[in-house]
Formats: structure tokens, sequence, C-alpha cells
DNA sequence: ACCTACACTTCGTGAAAACCGAAGTATACG
DNA sequence: CGTATACTTCGGTTTTCACGAAGTGTAGGT
């Protein structure tokens, strides 16, 4: 019989990267997890993560293990919050997707305006690759999803796109390494350092199109499919990063990094993607007004 | 902090219906269970149960939570089995749903080839509302659904449909039941109790259709969504019941009642639906294949 | 090279929980 | 109205879980 606490720590782990911060979480010492997880490894008789220096790294098997936990505890929470909100009932649910390589501060100024609605919503928001986040669109377990790319047509799953808004992008880095590539933007980023979204991100082969076009070759030295993760190297000097224009501000303020330069020659957009069902939810509906009213009102 | 093992008990109980059979189940006493669902509901101050006679019954909030813990460990099931599964190492995963009002004899004889593959597969079945089978069968969660209808074109789903058969429809009862309505086959029907299938289903509507063509009004007294369900309240001579010619035999047989009669004029078909990747899985094969070679050769 | 900080592990103990036997209550059925 | 069945309640017992103390191994600075 499965033991569903010890896989549930297996799930803060993973998803922690670390026992010390899934104990934060869990409110739980370190040795007590340790010591469950290596009961479940035994159980099964399957290492489920290894030592890699003084960090924990999933194995094979528990590369394999982890979606369906993900899937469980993730349902769980879901159920636990419904179960709270029992008494005093009847808010509506929004449930939102957000595709991991939107950037993060887009998405919360995307969502804000459904906090102001007359009616109040609950509003649960999960991250997650779009695939996977489509799929649950599909079946209802979500209401929304926000991506940087439109409805794919290559799945099996009906769903209809609509666009937030488009926005050229910016350049970042810390002044220290801003200073080491001096001149005039773009020419200055030749032979720099680069961090870019990941192969499946849209912006990406825009970006690279763009570079060829000006005959500017930066090194590319990471690439990421988490956005947030991108801007945390860039904060620390790694390299050279992009964000959508509309966050420059906030991006300088927040990371304290320099803003190099801009480009309307490399846009990227954002979609609202639902099923479109008969009523449309007032959620999507706010989310969609706000976006053309506030967010991205300067272009086209 | 959910309880996972208590929502596990709470799941098992209310799939099986009753606290004694999850006992069954899970080797443990009911008061164990009762306890570890009253502090489930305690903590959550929300009743999950209620008594109905000395049965339990789901509540509103029960029913609520039921598709989550639902959710949960079917996955909970799935990784079970791959984290057993590992050390022998890959053999083909094959994930059929089968709606419930399809009779499980068919099911079976419809998957009994899939067991006698040179490739090993490793089948995984599962009973469910047509409309949620096919939600999983969108996300890949399964490989093949069967029904006794297409693929419905009201939701945001693709899927493709193939026929495997179609067959007549025989009537059955306990002897005793028959002996009450002698004559000839089927006039006989007039005024007797019938049960039949529930609303959702094909075949209840060409059923009525045909009644009212021979200008039989039979009474009415049960609908079932599950045709297991149905044969066991007709096994207790409570009414008349149908099932598919195909598998006239094995009911008379299995169940200890009498063939009344039988008729083409009302004919269920079955159909496997599935994704239609690329590749077709050799499990669909097998089971498209054998039908149209042993189940249903009699047939056009 | 060595010291310190950090992350995970091992071991033994104590507390919490889960579980069971016995007995009790309520319902269905003949 | 008695018997069988299903769920509950109430102790006591067993098992599981969690922590403190101490240990191993790695990274990084001096």
């Amino acid at each position: 019989m499965l033991n569903y606490r010890q896989l549930h720590y297996f799930w803060v782990v993973a998803r922690t990267g670390s026992i010390v911060r899934a104990c934060e979480q869990l409110n739980l010492t370190p040795q007590t997890i340790s010591g469950q997880i290596s009961l479940l490894e035994q159980t099964y008789g399957i290492a489920l993560f290894q030592r890699v220096g003084r960090q924990l790294e999933l194995t094979e098997a528990g590369r394999k293990a982890l979606p369906y936990a993900e899937q469980m505890f993730q349902t769980g929470n879901e159920l636990e919050a419904m179960l709270r909100a029992q008494p005093d009932e009847q808010q509506i649910l929004f449930r939102v997707g957000v595709a991991d390589v939107v950037p993060k501060s887009i998405v919360y100024r995307l969502i804000a305006p459904t906090m102001e609605l007359s009616e109040p919503l609950r509003i649960t928001c999960r991250e997650d690759k779009l695939e996977r986040l489509l799929a649950d669109l599909a079946i209802q377990r979500l209401d929304l999803v926000i991506s940087d790319s439109p409805m794919p047509t290559h799945l099996d799953i009906k769903g209809y796109s609509q666009k937030l808004g488009e926005c050229g992008i910016s350049f970042f880095a810390t002044q220290a390494l801003a200073d080491r590539h001096p001149g005039a933007f773009p020419q200055c980023l030749q032979g720099a350092p680069l961090l870019i979204p990941g192969a499946e991100t849209v912006i990406r082969s825009r970006l690279q199109r763009w570079f060829a076009e000006q005959q500017i070759q930066p090194k590319i030295i990471g690439e990421f499919d988490d956005s947030a993760l991108m801007q945390a190297f860039g904060q620390s000097g790694s390299g050279i990063f992009i964000a959508p224009s509309v966050i420059a501000d906030e991006v300088v303020r927040q990371y304290g990094v320099a803003l190099i330069g801009q480009t309307d020659a490399v846009t990227e957009s954002f979609y609202a993607i639902s099923v479109e069902r008969k009523v449309k939810h007032p959620g999507i509906v706010a989310i969609t007004e706000g976006a053309r009213r506030e967010l991205f009102t300067a272009l086209p």
C-alpha cells in the first residue's frame, strides 16, 4: 500500500529541490523527511533521489514518478481549498494556468484586474508547461491558460486563443556587465554573454532572426524555459537577459539591473486560451479587457 | 494539512459504497475506517457521508469531493504500478477506459485478444462515465475508450471512433417471472416489468421506438446506467432485462435466468475511441481485429 | 591544507496516530 | 419480535512519525 504521506514529502522535496527548503514548507526537521523518503525508496526498492554534491537530484525513476505526484497533490490542494471554502460558500472559481515562459510580473498585471471585480472570485493559479495546462483546459480543470503563443494545432484538444497584446523587448544587465560592453545599442551586444529563452518559446526564434539581421553574434551562455530563473541568473551578472518592454521599469527596480536598450523589431505576444463555453467567465473578461485597457495600450 | 490516508479511506468507502466492503479491500476493521473518516470530517467541519438506513451515502460535500479523490488515487495507483514494474522494465502500457453501460463480458471478450499478443502488454482497465473517460483520452492518460456510442461532437476534445461491431438484443428473466408472462415473444412483454438502460444510453431510445412500433407497453420499473447493476436486479427477479445477443448464452449460464426472446430490430453497437496517434497501439489493433474476427462475425 | 558552513544521514527515544477488541446503537427482514 | 447486518463508541495496544544528538560528506573561504 502506497504511503501517501511519504509520497507527499517526495513531491515537496522534488519541487523545492532540497530537503531543507521542504522542511520550511512542511514545518518538519530534515531527518524526518530524509528518513521518510528513504523508507519510500526502500518500499519499492528503487532510489528516487541521488546525492549530487550536497544537493539532491532526481533519479530516472524519480523523474518518472514526479508527474504522477504532481498531479496527485495539485488535485489534493484544490480539494483542500474546496473543503475549507465550503462554509462561506459560492464564490466563483477561476482557475488560471500560466505557461512558465511568461514573466511573472506580466502575469500579475494581467490577473490583477480580476481581484477588483464586484463579484468575488476565488483564483487558483498554476504554473506548468503549456502542453499540460492545455490538457487540463480540455477537461475543464482550468478556465484559462496564459501563454506566449496561441493554441497549437497539433494537439487533440480544442481551444480558442485570444491575443492579449504585444510589445517589444528590452535588454538588461548588471551595471558591471553593461560597463564591460559599452557602445551603442544594439552593436554593444556583439560577443556579449547572453541568456535567452528556451528553444520551445516563440520569442527565441524571433530573437535569433533579429540578431542575424543586425549581424550581431552574441555569445549564448544559457537557455531557460522559466523566465524567473533566467532573470535570477541575470541578476547575478551571468549575462545579459531580456524581458518585455512593458515591464522594463519594474525589472530595473526589482533586480537592480541596468537597461541596455530596447527594440520593437522583436516582439513578444501574450495570449489567453480558453474553451469558450457558452458563458464567458467573468475572470476571462476582466483579464482580456484589462490587458487591452492598461497593459498594452500603446500598441496597435 | 490534508491527511491523505484518511482521504484514501474516504475514497474507498465512497466507491465501494460501504465501510465493510472497504475493510475487505484495505484489510482493516470497520471501527478504524469509521473513526478515521469521522476525524476527516471533523478536521474540515463538514460531513462527507450521511447514514441512510444502515448504509452510508455521500452528502453534497462528499459528492463534490469525490471526483478530486478519484483523480488522486487513480493516479496514485498508476504511480504505484509504475514503481513496482520498474525492475522488469519496458512492457507496453495499454490503458483502456470502459463506459459503464457496456456489459462486462463484452468488454472481457473485446480485451481478451490483447492478452495473447507476442509483445507483453500491461493492461490498465478503468470504468467510468463516458465523458470523463474521453477527457482522459484527450490528455493521453488513456489509450482507448470502449463505449456503446461513437465520439460525441459536443465536447472540446478530438477523438476518432471505430465501430467494433453491432448485434441484436435479447430479453431475459428469472424462470418464475417468465412463467408469469407467457405467450409468444414479443407480445408477452406487454405490461411486464422491465429494467432498461439509463436515459443517456443509445440503446434506450431505440428500444422505446421498437416498443412503440410493436404496440407494446412494458412497465418500466427501473433505469440503470450500469449494465452489471441492471443484471443483478434482473437476477433477483425484479424485472425483465436485456443484453446483447452475442452474450446471451453467457448471461443465461451465469445469472441462471431464462432467455425470453431476441430481436435484431433493435441493435446495440460498440465503438473503440482513440486519439489515433501516428503509430497504432498494438492493443488497439488487437481489439479491433479480434472484434471483427470473433465477436461480431455473424453480422454485416 | 585547514577551518567553517551547509546539506543530508543515522540512531535512539518519546509522543502521536492509527488500529483493534469489546460492546453498543440502529436498521432491515423474515 | 428475533436475528443478521452495518455503522459507532470506548478503552487499550501497536505502529508510525518526528525530533534531538551526533555523524558523514561537500563547498568555499583563508
